[in-house]
DNA sequence: ACCACCATGTAAACGGTTACATGATTAC
DNA sequence: GTAATCATGTAACCGTTTACATGGTGGT
């Protein structure tokens, strides 16, 4: 499953240009997947390729032109085909916790700093997501289904309890850390390895 | 961040094989960090180029030679000041969620298997993390800290979380989405798109 | 003036996954 | 006999990220 599976996905609600894309994606996807012009653009030229959408140039008055997409028939039945065979996996890659993890090798203040970007990261996502995850649908006009609420609520479900604990757990790794540092691992250059 | 921080990070606990390595990511960083041997062997051949790793070959019977690496003094300042300009980046990759979000264009039977699965998969890992989660060390000695509880924690509340919210909403996204099939959507070839 | 937004694309670099290659030991 | 474990490595492939390249509009 890859960019280009999304695409066509997002397509399924209505037409679409690169740019709206990357909008629908950052709404919609916002917590579980994500992904840059560099790699949806060059996903569209290949589905426009294989046959599995379509487009057209939209000429527009002081601005450069759009390129439209539709998906075709066979750009439906190819997402389909995608969607039934995907394995269902969830990868997690958290550079926040390998850095939790290793907190010992680090100043207990940058560790506090740490976290607490971490919270301010996570605060304004969960707002957003939970918005979506009560019947309101995506601003650009995407209804509120089963499906959506479902993701959305996950998000929420999830990001919120991520939340909890790193709010419950902040000073117990701080105040962790800094016994280590005072007993057994001076900061820097002061101890032999 | 990558496969080679991670590399110095395990070897802070002690020397270890390329082997050994793979087998304490699989038990350290289960749930928000992966790594296959394909990144790992050249990982430790990169660090040893760059003199931040020592490599000794151990010869064994019946066994073909280990070669058991070590962190050096520059290794060990490489991986903390790695640690410290890294931003916590915390991003997850749900084909799962992906799944979910397009269930209303998947058969019914198939959503509420694809979710089944998605438990079966997580049931075991959240028994395993919740285990590390209280003061139980990783099995290979390494003793529990405030980080590694930090980490454990995190997981098995978060986990917990996306574990309960399946359960709990699993009707409700196998009920939308056999709704949506019986009114609008077709299974397949039944209507035109 | 400067920044954000709209709008599209290319190319190189990077990093990870997968498959291949080898081979002995131990347990079922 | 078959599979899992221990043990290392290479090479091709795949997909994403990042940087570059361009350029008008609209707001502060």
């Amino acid at each position: 499953m890859d960019v280009k599976t999304l695409c066509l996905g997002v397509l399924t609600e209505g037409d679409q240009t690169g740019y709206e894309i990357k909008r629908s994606f950052e709404q919609a996807f916002n917590h579980f997947f994500s992904a840059g012009f560099g790699s949806i653009y060059p996903a569209l030229a290949e589905l426009t390729r294989r046959g599995l959408v379509t487009c057209r140039s939209v000429e527009q008055e002081k601005r450069p032109d759009k390129k439209v997409y539709s998906l075709t028939p066979a750009g439906h039945a190819a997402l389909v085909a995608e969607l039934m065979t995907t394995p269902p996996r969830h990868k997690v890659r958290s550079e926040f916790l390998v850095l939790a993890y290793f907190a010992h090798l680090l100043p207990p203040a940058q560790v506090a700093a740490i976290v607490d970007r971490m919270i301010a990261t996570w605060e304004p996502l969960l707002a957003e997501i939970s918005t979506y995850a009560e019947g309101e649908g995506c601003p650009a006009g995407v209804p509120a289904t089963a499906s959506t609420c479902f993701v959305a609520g996950f998000g929420r479900a999830v990001l919120g309890a991520a939340l909890d604990y790193v709010q419950a757990h902040r000073r117990e790794l701080v105040e962790g850390v800094a016994e280590i540092d005072a007993t057994s691992e001076p900061p820097m250059a002061l101890a032999g390895d």
